[in-house]
DNA sequence: GTTGAAAAGCCAAAACA
DNA sequence: TGTTTTGGCTTTTCAAC
């Protein structure tokens, strides 16, 4: 599809070493070096083939917000006046710190952003003072997210 | 609101280095050390500060599934018929590798998921294989993400 | 694609201000 | 909290297989 035709193959030792660094992307790499019984330069060399076959696109610190006070997570369904707006409107949602995904969707509306706040005042000022002001936000839908069963990345 | 009332205080120097981990977990603590301007001993003595405040929750490799072809993410609205059912439906959704996420909502629906697939097809097969057939699953309503244009973490 | 070794650099604890 | 020191590991590269 793209022209980037590059095939990437990944065997069996490729993959328990991604398992391991999706995991804890901290590790040393000889101790993932010892687990799959072969020597350090050479995950070392794969982790560079990995790379630059893009997929690895990098590694994050993972921060519990719940110890900053953020116990809240909503998705919120937005209806956009005029589809000629809604780049400046995603433009301003980027403005938005809490709005941690944004995603133009099919379906009722027009984009589906996920947010995280403290609590529901937290979510009301946000949405009275953050989103519905923003210029071609007409409606919102909004979905509370009462506990989060499943978090994890593509399996491989 | 937990037993644990534990006040953690994070100031500019603690924000500096999660920003940068944040960014690339792999980044060596010496190098930060020399951007914040202090010596390596003491990051090393703040992150282990941080860790055991529970604000760093670990650290994660990120892969890239266009790479693997996984192009597709949709959101799945379920209904499901009782409530007494949700565990157990729950524990099926886990069985589907392509879920990524799965909250129990307010609003329409129980649970809202958030899978990632190859293309349409494979959404469908999904959805007709193993979302629909799930023991309680009484509806969906998905919502194909055409665009993500924001994704990232909470700010500090 | 893998290895082993070597140089360079980093981590983590201790001792102390 | 912060720093410096220090020993032990880890990373990274490279010639050789």
């Amino acid at each position: 599809m793209k022209a980037k035709t590059k095939t990437i193959t990944i065997d069996g030792i490729d993959k328990k070493i991604l398992r391991t660094l999706m995991e804890d992307a901290r590790i040393p790499i000889l101790e993932i070096a010892r687990n799959v019984d072969i020597s350090g330069a050479a995950i070392h060399q794969r982790l560079r083939k990995l790379e630059k076959s893009g997929l690895i696109s990098g590694s994050k610190f993972i921060i519990n917000p719940k110890i900053l006070g953020y116990d809240t997570v909503a998705f919120i369904g937005v209806y956009l006046d005029k589809a000629v707006h809604n780049p400046e409107a995603i433009k301003q949602l980027k403005k938005v710190p809490e709005v941690l995904e944004c995603h133009y969707t099919t379906g009722n509306w027009n984009v589906l952003i996920k947010i995280l706040c403290k609590d529901n005042a937290h979510l009301m000022h946000l949405l009275n003072n953050d989103i519905q002001t923003i210029s071609g936000v007409s409606r919102t839908e909004t979905f509370i997210s009462l506990d989060q069963q499943i978090d994890r990345q593509i399996s491989i």
